[in-house]
RNA sequence: GGGGAGCUACGCUAACCUGGUAGACUGCUAGCUUUGGGAGCUAGUAAUCGGAGUUCAAAUCUCCGGCUCCCCA
């Protein structure tokens, strides 16, 4: 019997279905697009062009945004020497299971073992003790651009659970509390508009509960998402330490009024994680699906011609590429090799957001075949037409994304007044929103009976608290929580 | 944290049960013919996850390790 030619495929296209089974397709997608490769390190990926372009466009559009808020970026050793790990209890509690160690330089042991940082709190801290001495000296808004290593033992997932990882990690001192807690709506505003306008990523704004929250912080806030497989995973982060570091870490200074006082610190970041979040939210059983604003390519011609008409079609395109030179980052496929078909699936697969074909006909009539990856629409534009609104078209896909991703979350969450409903719920693949009484016993009951962990408490439902009562004890509630599964 | 399945060339897979010549497809290289949704022919290239054991002989059987996927908590 002939093999179907869906075998023979097999080796390029996406064979998992998203909805049937997430996980392989979620992996297949990354692999087959060229996006990310595994390494022989377990856990650790590698960043291939289109997704290392993808995280340069994620930190252009944040850096500056920083920068203009007064925060300045710095580099520190990315290894930490264990006793300056030990020096915040929680901190050391909350990370040391996960921490890879350097035990041994050349043939020599050291004396005192390395972290690879898990995070920079400790080796950054000790430095801002010397640094600051004076009011003066504050704020000090401190940030860096780096990788670091969290040995997770469940089993890694690409982006999503991956024990290297890049991040933004963001360290500030105050000299003021109220200064500290300002800090928090400006930096989520800057990381709302990013997933947004980077990754076209929604999620929903709130503080974290006391079990949930960052090892080493007093209160932590965050953006959460929602997968299409029903489960949450944590985005941005931004977690408000007050004085428990400056104290660890002896961060001290002298106050206008001559008196001594500790610091109020901040830390925050956004991670690549996010990229599995943008990827199993956006992407189908044809491949990835970037959003234009981080897209390496944002549109890719393909040429179609014959034996007879190559040359004249083969420059008519670059011709058209030519006009949409500095407006977009436009590729041209002129590669002899490969039919067009095979080049439509290709660019499918790698989720160029815009496709144009040109070919004898599109020549002939002065239009040109344009595909939209998202939504797989394909129409007749006027050459000119495209080109004077290729800006617009492309922001366009990224606001259409973003609103789908919106939307999709929304519809997902549902809200509930019982542990039972609460229980199906999250078994139904669904965000339960829950009235809450506080108790840390309640959450953690709520967590052994339906396996779902407290998100966060979106800022927007605060208000509905008021006369209900906690879903788990029935007492008065005091907050509304979120409740998933989550990865 | 607990179970299960798997690993042969970049990828997908045959031979494994019943030990004995690793075979297709895809890819890649070259040539010719092609080119509007994964083109065809010819030639070439490339593989048994690592280690140990059993055996005259191991992809195949046993053990240990690594990695991947799935299910449950």
């Amino acid at each position: 019997m002939e093999k179907s030619s869906a075998d023979d495929k097999a080796n390029r296209s996406i064979t998992a279905s998203k909805h049937a089974n997430f996980s392989e397709w979620y992996v297949q997608v990354l692999i087959k697009s060229d996006f990310i490769d595994y390494t022989s390190v377990s856990g650790c990926i590698a960043f291939r062009p289109d997704s290392y372009f993808a995280w340069e466009r994620v930190r252009d559009y944040v850096d500056p945004r920083l920068k203009e808020d007064g925060v300045e970026n710095v580099y520190f050793p990315s290894l930490i020497p264990e006793h300056l790990l030990q020096k915040e209890k929680d901190h050391v509690e909350g990370f040391t299971p996960e921490v890879a160690w350097v035990t041994q330089t050349g043939n020599s042991k050291l004396d005192e073992r390395l972290a690879v940082r898990p995070t920079s709190e400790a080796i950054m801290y000790e430095s801002l003790s010397k640094w600051i001495r004076s009011w003066r000296d504050l704020p000090m808004r401190l940030n860096q651009w780096n990788s670091v290593v969290r040995w997770e033992f469940k089993h890694p997932t690409p982006f999503l659970r991956t024990r290297e990882f890049l991040w933004n990690e963001g360290h500030s001192a105050f000299a003021t509390k109220e200064e500290e807690e300002a800090e928090m709506m400006r930096i989520m505003n800057i990381y709302g508009q990013a997933l947004k306008d980077t990754m076209a990523i929604f999620g929903v704004l709130g503080r974290k509960t006391q079990s949930e929250k960052f090892a080493g912080a007093v209160d932590s806030f965050s953006f959460e998402h929602f997968m299409p497989d029903g489960k949450g995973v944590q985005g941005p982060a931004f977690h408000m330490d007050e004085q428990l570091f400056s104290k660890a870490f002896d961060i001290s200074f002298t106050r206008k009024d001559e008196k001594k006082d500790y610091v109020y610190q901040n830390t925050y970041a956004i991670s690549t994680r996010e990229f599995g979040v943008m990827v199993a939210t956006h992407s189908d059983d044809k491949g990835l699906v970037m959003p234009p604003n981080i897209a390496r390519f944002q549109v890719v011609i393909v040429p179609i011609y014959n034996d007879k008409n190559r040359q004249e079609v083969l420059s008519y395109a670059a011709e058209f590429k030519k006009m949409l030179d500095g407006k977009a980052r436009v590729i041209l496929d002129d590669r002899d090799e490969y039919s067009p078909g095979w080049k439509f699936n290709e660019w499918e697969l790698k989720g160029t957001p815009v496709r144009v074909e040109i070919g004898g006909r599109e020549a002939a009539e002065n239009v040109l075949t344009v595909y939209t990856r998202y939504n797989s629409s394909k129409e007749k534009v006027e050459i000119r037409d495209f080109v004077d609104k290729i800006k617009d078209r492309l922001e366009g896909i990224q606001q259409a994304m973003y609103q789908n991703s919106k939307s999709f979350m929304l519809s997902r969450i549902k809200r509930c007044t019982s542990i039972e409903e609460l229980g199906r719920l999250v078994e139904g693949g669904f965000m339960a929103q829950a009235p809450w009484c506080g108790s840390a016993d309640c959450e953690k009951s709520i967590k052994d009976k339906t396996g779902a962990k407290a998100t966060n408490m979106p800022f927007e439902a605060q208000s509905e608290a008021e006369g209900k009562k906690c879903v788990y004890c029935g007492k008065d509630a005091a907050h509304i929580v979120n409740f998933a599964r989550s990865h």
